[in-house]
DNA sequence: AATAAAAACAGTAATGATTACTGATTTGAA
DNA sequence: TTCAAATCAGTAATCATTACTGTTTTTATT
């Protein structure tokens, strides 16, 4: 199972770095479909799999059903917008210390967390 | 709108009072379904939706692509086993204080937060 | 450059969780 | 008791995602 290029890996991989918004794998769908019109779903699907299986991309699921996608594999947090929905990066150092604050009361071995913060979007809060 | 008794409701409720294994619709569904046959799982769906917006019960969207619930809705964190995917109650404080770091450098409003841990749960960390 | 096996593709069908619809039943206030 | 509103059972529809199939592309080897 090597390996092999793909146009159209490179082309989803492009396109997501050029996104701040992580997007989903339809949004990718439609905007990578600009270029290449022949392009399916399920590769989209398939490689946006691939891709976070190798770590060039990581998936979230934030929690509104659809997966959406980061092309930043950097460990950062993510803010959830309970009024537009919209998924954004945060600014600030990671607290990998809750990981041993849980491990302390806890038989099995705790390995990391996810967490999403939710609240208003600087521009719904302004609405 | 004003809610009215309903068996159903009632019976899908007590029964996730009994488990701490925060089960999945089908779940409640399968049990519910012995002491009342003809329970549709529709019904069940709408009853844990209903619950959850009324805050009766908690509706865990752990990353697998099932909705689990769980009546305990004091807040407290869970841990999803990487293994076998048991979804497990942490004895540990609240850290609300993260809250508190994630709105330093951001310009909404950030109200709260959902955290998971990740790891190997007591039984698959043996074996 | 030609060959060929593995990998990836496009297009489509299938899956699985969840929601929506419909006509019948239950609830609860007047 | 009455009756409108809420809820129900059963089923159809939706939606994101995955699986399947026959074709095309990649790439290592001649």
């Amino acid at each position: 199972m090597a390996l092999k290029y793909s146009r159209q890996r490179e082309m989803i991989k492009e396109f997501l770095m050029t996104r701040k918004d992580h997007p989903t794998a339809d949004v990718v769908y439609m905007n990578v479909r600009q270029d290449n019109p022949n392009i399916s779903l399920g590769t989209v699907y398939r490689n946006l799999t691939l891709l976070a299986d190798i770590g060039e991309i990581q998936r979230l699921r934030v929690g509104d059903g659809v997966d959406h996608f980061d092309a930043d594999t950097s460990p950062h947090y993510h803010f959830i917008c309970n009024s537009c929905g919209a998924v954004i990066d945060l600014n600030m150092n990671s607290i990998d210390g809750i990981t041993d604050i849980a491990n302390r009361n806890f038989d099995g071995c705790i390995q990391g967390h996810i967490t999403y913060f939710y609240g208003l979007c600087p521009s719904c809060k302004n609405s």
